[in-house]
RNA sequence: CGGGGCGUGGCGCAGUUUGGCUAGCGCGCCUGCCUUGGGAGCAGGAGGCCGGAGGUUCAAAUCCUCUCGCCCCGACCA
């Protein structure tokens, strides 16, 4: 490719919409442009990149026996009425109707599809397991999209689906698929870590996400050195310690003025106290009806777990009014001492003692509230937000945290899909039984984003060579001197020749222009052509990343080039 | 949905508070000269109904109303 010819407009300074690295680089480098909020056209570079990733996948999937199909995007409602989803997805399905009125939706994910493709066609155990993937787009209409391609509303996904006979298959097959992910990701450049993660929308026990630890990351991850638990914090376990800590005698219950104090900072700032010493009171809706939540004052409620304990569909911080009726006091006062709902409560606040509380009574809180003496909560669980310092639930070592991308994820489904859809098949003893079933997601774009998040400088973007939308670019540092442009031209033949993806820059521009541009699309090898080296007989080759440069016989450059590649791949 | 911010040539911005001549600057783009080892220089030039609609006014990028879009924080989610 001629760097004249190829439509990769650079940008020397930074859009005004980005916010990360990543995003900016993309755009900067002229990988793709914005059509509409979270949604992108890709060009020439942007999508050779998402073209390389996808491509391992491919061969990774083929690889534990997959098979690719292509499923619609514009998806009928009918399978997702079947499935329950239809209502369940709410406001984050993009919805439409064709001219008869018919309703449809764009696809957020195709479970529901594939088990209708799969319930009419496969009847018996003997055509099990099966492992179907497509590589498509997606859409979820987010809340808020952001950060580029790391949180679009239309996005390319790999998912694959198996269906197994039995719980063992499906084993197999998750097991399969998790190792797959490995080394996709390490094929592409990417650290990616194994966590254990919550199923969400999706259902299912046993998920695991896999995360690139980086700051940009929107999840947190807690994990262990010790033993290697991970998991997403909306998944890690907290445990049921032993009550330790000093005993204290229990102080009398006391009544004390706090006007205008509401946060638990206030309160600690007001009276002195450290938040550890404070109970957190919370109303939540269930399902309609009202309950408090109780947890220290230094730890946050974790919603999910109080949704999967309470068992409920839909789980509502309480609003200001519902609060007042409930605690008879505005936001900010609630406690659980005399309050009529149901409470549910922290195992750390299990061990509190003489902890201050809401008065459930406008600008008062409660010092001294004991467990027992004072309230009594309906039943203790895990419901807080393990934060770094906590310990292992595994090991009982001491949990760390950082930031993620998430980038891919595995879940064992079950016959979440195929019980509700009635996709069934015959087992050898003739039961008929709904398929077993697992499905595993790779966010295409977003792993392109988590490659450059994770391998840019100053300069621009570093390709890993795997994916390098291009491998060389050669760069003469003047077109109108013939040696030189002659030289370029003879070496990109013969680049060409030996399959190397090569851009020549035949530009005629200064050659700062061209370096710059090499190094912000992130060539992994540059070789610059310039008279001084050029008498010598010699040329170039730099390192992107290392920024080495080496120089070699005109002669033996490609040789050169194709054993660093080879090298590097 | 709540909070905050922003829409002015392709990109980045000034001008808006306190209405007033042909709406500016940097980068990019076009032409010519010159230059060629890290985003050169000189000269000339093209390109903007100031997001849109309505209103106030002798006069609106600037004031008012409505509306659309985008970004950030939060809730939510892959």
């Amino acid at each position: 490719m001629l760097m004249s010819q190829l439509y990769a407009p650079t940008l020397r300074e930074t859009p005004a919409e980005a916010e990360l690295v990543s995003h900016q680089l993309m755009l900067r480098a002229g990988l793709m442009r914005r059509s509409a909020s979270g949604m992108y056209s890709f060009l020439p570079l942007g999508l050779r990149a998402i073209r390389k990733v996808e491509q391992i996948i491919r061969e990774e999937m083929n690889a534990i026996g997959g098979q690719e199909v292509l499923m619609p995007i514009v998806q009928p409602a009918e399978i997702w009425e079947e499935s329950g989803r239809w209502a369940e997805y709410g406001d984050e399905m993009f919805r439409l109707q064709d001219r008869n009125g018919r309703q449809f939706c764009l696809g957020p994910t195709h479970e529901e599809l594939i088990t209708a493709l799969v319930r009419s066609e496969v009847r018996s155990y003997r055509q099990l397991p099966l492992r179907l993937y497509q590589i498509q787009n997606k859409y979820r209409d987010e809340i808020r999209p952001r950060f580029g391609l790391m949180r679009g509303r239309e996005f390319i996904m790999k998912d694959m689906y198996s269906f197994d006979k039995d719980e063992e298959g499906l084993d197999k097959s998750y097991w399969a698929a998790f190792h797959a992910y490995e080394r996709i990701f390490q094929r592409c450049g990417l650290e990616a870590y194994p966590v254990e993660a919550d199923s969400g929308a999706i259902g299912g026990d046993v998920t695991h996400e896999f995360m690139v630890l980086a700051e940009a990351g929107e999840d947190f991850v807690l994990y262990c050195d010790k033993c290697g638990y991970a998991a997403n914090v909306e998944r890690a376990e907290g445990v049921d310690l032993p009550h330790a800590g000093p005993a204290q005698d229990l102080q009398p219950l006391t009544e004390v003025a706090t006007p205008q104090v509401s946060t638990i900072a206030q309160v600690c700032a007001f009276l002195h106290k450290e938040p550890r010493d404070c109970i957190k009171t919370l109303i939540y809706i269930a399902d309609g009806q009202p309950v408090a939540a109780l947890v220290r004052g230094d730890h946050n409620l974790n919603e999910i777990k109080l949704r999967k304990f309470l068992g409920c569909q839909v789980l509502e911080l309480a609003d200001g009014e519902t609060i007042a009726r409930i605690t008879g006091a505005p936001v900010g006062f609630a406690g659980p001492v005399g309050l009529e709902v149901p409470l549910y409560a922290d195992y750390a606040v299990e061990s509190a003692v003489n902890a201050v509380v809401g008065a459930n009574k406008a600008d008062a809180h409660l010092l001294n509230a004991n467990l027992g003496r004072d309230f009594t909560v309906k039943a203790f669980a895990d419901l807080r937000e393990i934060q770094p310092g906590d310990p292992c639930p595994r090991c009982g070592g001491v949990l760390e945290g950082a930031r993620g991308i998430e980038v891919g994820q595995v879940f064992k489904l079950g016959t979440k899909y195929s019980q509700a859809m009635g996709a069934t098949f015959l087992q050898e003893n003739g039961v008929e039984t709904p398929f077993i079933m697992g499905c595993y997601g790779i966010g295409v774009g977003r792993t392109v984003a988590a490659v450059i998040e994770k391998n840019h400088d100053e300069d621009g973007i570093i390709w890993p060579v795997s994916i390098a939308p291009y491998h060389v670019i050669i760069v003469p540092v003047s077109m109108k001197d013939p040696a030189q442009a002659e030289a370029a031209e003879k070496l990109y033949q013969e680049l060409l020749a030996l399959g190397v993806e090569v851009v020549l820059d035949d530009r005629d521009e200064r050659p700062g222009v061209k370096f710059k541009d090499a190094d912000l699309i992130g060539f992994p090898i540059r070789v610059t052509i310039g008279p001084k080296s050029l008498e010598k007989g010699e040329m170039e080759i730099r390192n992107r990343r290392t920024k080495e440069v080496q120089s070699v016989p005109v002669e033996k450059v490609a040789s050169a080039i194709r054993k660093i590649l080879e090298a590097e791949s």
